[in-house]
DNA sequence: AGTGGCAAAATTGTCGGACAGTCGGATTAT
DNA sequence: ATAATCCGACTGTCCGACAATTTTGCCACT
């Protein structure tokens, strides 16, 4: 049944070198801002060859460990965005073939509580990027990928003003899910757009009075609401964008 | 205020080369188990140096779209494994500094939600898993650092038995959290490790029953229980390494 | 036809060395 | 000081190579 023993795994250089980095990273040896040593001096350090160096790079680079600014040369250690992390889930979980019901139970369990700590504890202006967002919707209703666009940006700042980075995080993928279904499902009831909009501003305003048994209540029923275009199919997200995209000023 | 124009993001060919061959996965052009193309091969194709594919395959390779099986030589296409992925969430998690605070919102937020559809779905090896791990949590209850893992496997086990895929690859990352923060916490309290036992042995019975309330409210009780030992000071992840303390540079 | 075995062909992991295009910093002119 | 300029340090790519394995094609044997 069980072999005796495992294969030992083998550690190619290229992914001792990333490990080694990136522990010294975890571990807050080298610290969010501090510059690495460039690729040759590694290559020389580790006793290994640039081009190894250079593997090992790309992986702490995608995992978004190290990177660099728009026009740096120099790498430096950073901190992965939440939104590289979020865009990796979301693609797993669409390659695993998701139904719309299983992102749909998740919501219902995330996005009420992020409302209610929305209300709790938002700022002015997180307030402010909420309103933003229903207004967009309210603009946008009319064209498809847009008012899609603004109900993952609704959602988003409601995330945002939870004022909970673990929630956030979390949610996010979600949003990316989201996004394709509801393009689908949004032209396919009539009065998807109105009860949304209604749902939006409800939640606002809740949000808004700090009344957060309110927040959630409504947001309760906003998801609710996506229910109705459900469908078990899994979640096509075929045609959209590769992630990984670099980081970007706005 | 808004820049006339954006920088243009220069895409390094390694950067064209691996978001091609992504694409082509996440279109299922490339199906799962598929193999790839030799590394000659794909510089031919692509009209780039073997060493450039090669760095375009390390990042495909760390996202988890393609690997290979132990002491296999040809790439070929997998499906990213949750466990990468929320290892990865958790780690950036972690280098935000969340505090324990957001993490046990976020817990009380999803696994509850995971028993009830537990309690509603589970198939009979699932409840079994869930037996097991309460019992390895009984027995291992005087190891701190084992009952620690015993608590992570019961939620997991919790998740899987969810049947929600999101829910669970949502929820993963929050038991890499929660290890390090309940291993400094268990010891602090006393019935700790009591109420631990209980709860796991109410909520098990629950969904045993498919008793989809009772298995909800149990699971808050046991969450809301973690607040004890709340803290709020970001967790502490793995500070093993006691090295790069030493010298500063700088 | 099925199997086992074996040598040749193909592949991966690493290494060295090169070169053009840039970025960072020091240098010098305003 | 500030701005224009120059040079060295680096990164992105490419070539070419080689040992260690894997994969594959082929042939003999039951």
């Amino acid at each position: 049944m069980t072999d005796l023993f495992e294969p030992l795994d083998d550690h190619p250089a290229y992914r001792q070198v990333a490990n080694a980095i990136e522990r010294k990273i975890v571990a807050r040896a080298l610290r969010t801002g501090d510059h690495l040593p460039s690729e040759t001096d590694l290559a020389r350090q580790f006793g290994v060859n640039r081009s190894t160096v250079r593997e090992a790079i790309r992986e702490l680079e995608i995992q978004g460990l190290i990177g660099r600014g728009r026009g740096e040369k120099r790498l430096k250690v950073t901190r992965p965005e939440p939104q590289r992390v979020s865009s990796d889930v979301s693609r797993a979980l669409a390659l695993h073939d998701v139904t719309f019901q299983e992102l749909w139970e998740a919501m219902m369990a995330l996005e009420p509580a992020a409302a209610e700590y929305a209300a709790a504890r938002r700022t002015p202006a997180e307030l402010q990027a909420l309103t933003r967002a229903a207004a967009r919707f309210r603009r946008d209703a009319g064209d498809t990928a847009a008012a899609v666009a603004a109900v993952v940006e609704f959602f988003t700042a409601v995330a945002k003003a939870s004022g909970n980075r673990v929630l956030s995080l979390s949610q996010a993928p979600l949003n990316l899910l989201l996004a394709p279904a509801l393009t689908q499902m949004i032209d396919r009831l009539a009065q998807a757009r109105r009860r949304i909009q209604e749902a939006q501003e409800q939640i606002t305003a809740a949000i808004r009075r700090k009344d957060r048994a309110e927040a959630r209540t409504w947001m309760e029923k906003h998801i609710r609401d996506f229910k109705r275009g459900f469908d078990l199919r899994p979640i096509l997200t075929a045609a959209d964008e590769p992630s990984g995209r670099r980081k970007g000023g706005r």
